[in-house]
DNA sequence: GCTATATCATATTGGAATAGTAGGATTTTG
DNA sequence: CAAAATCCTACTATTCCAATATGATATAGC
């Protein structure tokens, strides 16, 4: 039961962002080196959210991502989503096809149900915001160390 | 994020052979033509449950699988824990190593602690007794078929 | 004891998904 | 115009998954 290496770039990064909130763009570039992602794939990632309405860009040079909406209104869910597709646990269980002919009566495909409401509920009473709160505050407890933009995730 | 077939299979193998409570050892072949699993793969997967001691087995002629504890006392969770593994959403937050140094200090690593502890809580609360008593609820439903002992969820 | 019927253990394989790379087209700043 | 950035698509290596194969070990019944 995994999350791929997608979500936990992808948050990380979104968080980074986050924390430029009003700002300006912010760089692919500054964020990889930041967090310790390799820049083609994060590439990928910041793409996939922007075309879920969780990131804009501005192109060109000075160019770079930034929040859509603020961070109050953007949850982790819609997030998770946009980077891995689907949160259904098990192949019976989705949007789309069942490949279960007895789908309406199986015991077993109640629980893929439950189970994936919960983690729904779970990531979607999360905000950005409330991430980079809690990141500034284990960022206050650093000895600091860089004196720019740092923001020191990893 | 998904759950892979061991789990799918496996549960529907476990509510069978819970179906059976009291009544001696279930095969491996019946329980993979219910339900329809390939049976070297099944046993595998009831293989991953006996040593996890939610199942127990009479070897030989006549042998089989059945339940080590009473089905009020066997978790769903404790199921797909001992098919898949383990329940961490991504490899940073996990029982064991954890690949990313910051640990202790990242925001979205709190994440999917909480992802997982809520998955695990709505997992733990449904035991094996009951999924039974739901699939007896559906079966019952079923035009009747066969005669034999076919349960028949698939 | 012998045989049929099971579980048990391990290795191997094909295919799909994941994680990461590569190259270049397009857009914007200065 | 040049540099710096996003954007887009294809490719590749590796890992993981699902399934299969083979045989060893144990038990029931005759």
């Amino acid at each position: 039961m995994r999350l791929s290496a997608k979500s936990e770039y992808g948050l990380r990064a979104l968080i980074d962002i986050a924390g430029y909130y009003g700002d300006g763009p912010v760089g692919v570039r500054e964020i990889a080196d930041r967090q310790q992602i390799p820049l083609k794939f994060l590439e990928q990632l910041v793409s996939a959210m922007r075309k879920a309405g969780i990131l804009d860009s501005r192109r060109g040079a000075k160019g770079g991502f930034f929040l859509a909406r603020p961070p109050e209104e953007i949850t982790v869910f819609a997030a998770v989503e946009a980077l891995e597709g689907s949160l259904s646990p098990t192949a019976c269980v989705g949007e789309g096809t069942s490949d279960c002919a007895k789908s309406a009566q199986c015991a077993a495909q109640d629980v893929w149900n439950r189970a994936k409401v919960a983690l729904r509920e779970a990531l979607e009473e999360i905000s950005l915001a409330d991430l980079v709160a809690r990141q500034r505050r284990y960022d206050g407890m650093e000895p600091p160390e860089a004196a720019g933009r740092g923001s020191g995730a990893r």
